[in-house]
DNA sequence: CGTGTAAGGAATTCTGACACG
DNA sequence: CGTGTAAGGAATTCTGACACG
């Protein structure tokens, strides 16, 4: 279901093409991840490197600016569906568990 | 089956960073280009740009240069594979075009 | 708080060319 | 033919800072 190190997650287009592609300012970019909504990756010399997931974050962010939200409002959001998230994971894994051991029998 | 403009194939990444997911010198990326074996595109003052899929194919093609195999023979190759594809585009359409016209009918 | 901008420097990319083989 | 390299210039990116509000 969800193709993980794929092309969405590779951390490969430099700032400036995030720029074009999100219309946001290089400016704008970087305050954003001193507000730590973004993480791009660096490369050797330390240019910033982000996934194409990443530039669709940028533009959700985009919105939600132009409604007013604060960098700070956004980041309570994302940590609070970063929690959800996981506690769903926790949820997955452990009827994953439940079910090996006394879920539907395999033959033999 | 296929998402179109998606990720793999949207242009993004410059020939640096290509050059960092390939193994290969700048230099031999712009020589197959040259060649006419890949086709970036360009950002507004000329810098080149590349998808996945261009970096998937210059894997092939620097796995092709290794066993030897002379740039023009890959263009042809490739030229060949070209056509086999859109011959078999032309038959499923065809194929389409009959079931629409004679083929299962809807309802009414 | 969020963004623009000028500043200075380092790294990137571009093209056309010479070199070797 | 395929690739390296030095050359010169233009564009990119980086950081830290001042500005406005």
């Amino acid at each position: 279901m969800s193709e993980n190190s794929s092309y969405k997650t590779r951390k490969v287009i430099t700032i400036g093409v995030v720029s074009e592609l999100t219309g946001l300012s290089e400016r704008q970019i970087r305050y954003y991840e001193e507000r730590k909504l973004v993480f791009p990756e660096r490369s050797e010399k330390g240019n910033r490197k982000y996934s194409f997931a990443d530039v669709e974050l940028l533009i959700d962010i985009a919105n939600k600016r132009e409604e007013g939200v604060q960098t700070y409002e956004i980041r309570q959001d994302m940590l609070r569906a970063e929690r959800k998230k996981e506690k769903k994971m926790r949820r997955e894994l452990l009827r994953g568990e439940i079910n090996a051991r006394f879920g539907i029998q395999k033959e033999r």
